[in-house]
DNA sequence: ACTATTATGTATCGAACGGTAAATATATTG
DNA sequence: CAATATATTTACCGTTCGATACATAATAGT
């Protein structure tokens, strides 16, 4: 499969990047195409051409700002002992939500909470994705129970639940201006209800 | 001031509660004229000539929504501990988020949460209630605190703004579709973190 | 050089957006 | 019964939305 014809004037990976951004500012409906063509420095027809449309082109950022923050999800569930999957995980999303060089909070909560009926589909895909990412909580919180590194009267689903919760409001918090210091001293006390 | 000219066809409370629903669902932006205007069952000059414009309704029902709430907040706050006051917020939360007769989640967490800059001034709006909210836990713990009824390490500002954050996560997860008894058992466990 | 293929730039599409002008309907006041 | 005042209805405004048709530019293969 060699390339044939004239070759793209633009890098995908950067523009989704650019993309990205302004999905994870204003959300699917909030950014328009305008906003999004403009971040990416191309015109539409090149935008339509390389990604579909903008439910495609909202489909892959999502993709690729899974895999990037996948890494440090799973970084969080390699963890030896629940405890310590509790702590990277609440601390690396409180870092990740005050991260100035990023919008405040995280792009699967903040990209379609509540929306039309035209974006539905891309609210439910945020909704799964979410789901997901605490269902793979549950199970490493699973395995640590059976394992002996959670007490025999926990429960992993109620845990992951909890955590996810947390983390979901953080973003909220971000999205409201807290401060990283601010959304640290909320981990610390999260942690407190952890079982020991 | 007696009325003159033709009496208004509907009632403005109803029309708002209608309209409530309809922003509570879809958000700010999310929400169109049409979707509004059917919901109050009226058209679109009479929506204008009663309220102004969408972002003033939005306010008036902003407004109304938070009247109608501050009665569960400040019977939470009324509590006689700190204790139960975090309990009864947490509780209340979990109630008016599996409300099954209402869209899932807090209005001033889902009217606007990221959006395009049109709706700036809205989502500050929004912001600045939660804020409010919060500060007004923080000061009922303050009280609690003064009163001896948190320990003297405790900080009431990190202690409201960690359940802030739970409430507000219990937003997300309800609109992601957790049951009622899911978001109580979050409540149970969030409560494990509380001072004794 | 010529053809085939793909990307870009311009100019535009129909639909939906929030918002209104103007005419008509229904009430109170004198 | 006028005269006045407000509400409703219809039809429409200009703008922005997501999405494209079409002509032009730039590459690879023959």
């Amino acid at each position: 499969m060699v390339a044939r014809g004239r070759p793209r004037s633009f890098d995908i990976d950067q523009a989704l990047d650019q993309a990205l951004y302004v999905f994870w500012e204003k959300g699917y409906e909030g950014a328009s195409l305008p906003d999004l063509t403009r971040a990416m420095g191309i015109n539409r027809p090149s935008m339509y051409a390389a990604f579909g449309n903008k439910e495609a082109l909202f489909r892959k950022v999502i993709e690729r700002y899974s895999a990037t923050h996948s890494a440090l999800f799973a970084q969080a569930l390699a963890q030896p002992t629940a405890r310590e999957v509790a702590e990277h995980l609440l601390k690396g999303t409180a870092g990740l939500c005050s991260d100035r060089g990023n919008p405040p909070g995280c792009l699967l909560v903040r990209g379609a909470l509540s929306c039309s009926e035209a974006a539905d589909p891309v609210r439910e895909e945020l909704v799964a994705r979410r789901a997901a990412n605490e269902a793979a909580i549950r199970r490493r919180l699973e395995r640590a129970k059976s394992e002996g590194d959670l007490p025999i009267d926990s429960n992993p689903a109620d845990l992951a639940r909890y955590l996810s919760t947390v983390m979901q409001g953080m973003t909220v918090q971000a999205s409201g201006g807290a401060t990283r210091a601010q959304l640290q001293k909320v981990v610390l006390t999260a942690l407190r209800a952890w079982p020991s």
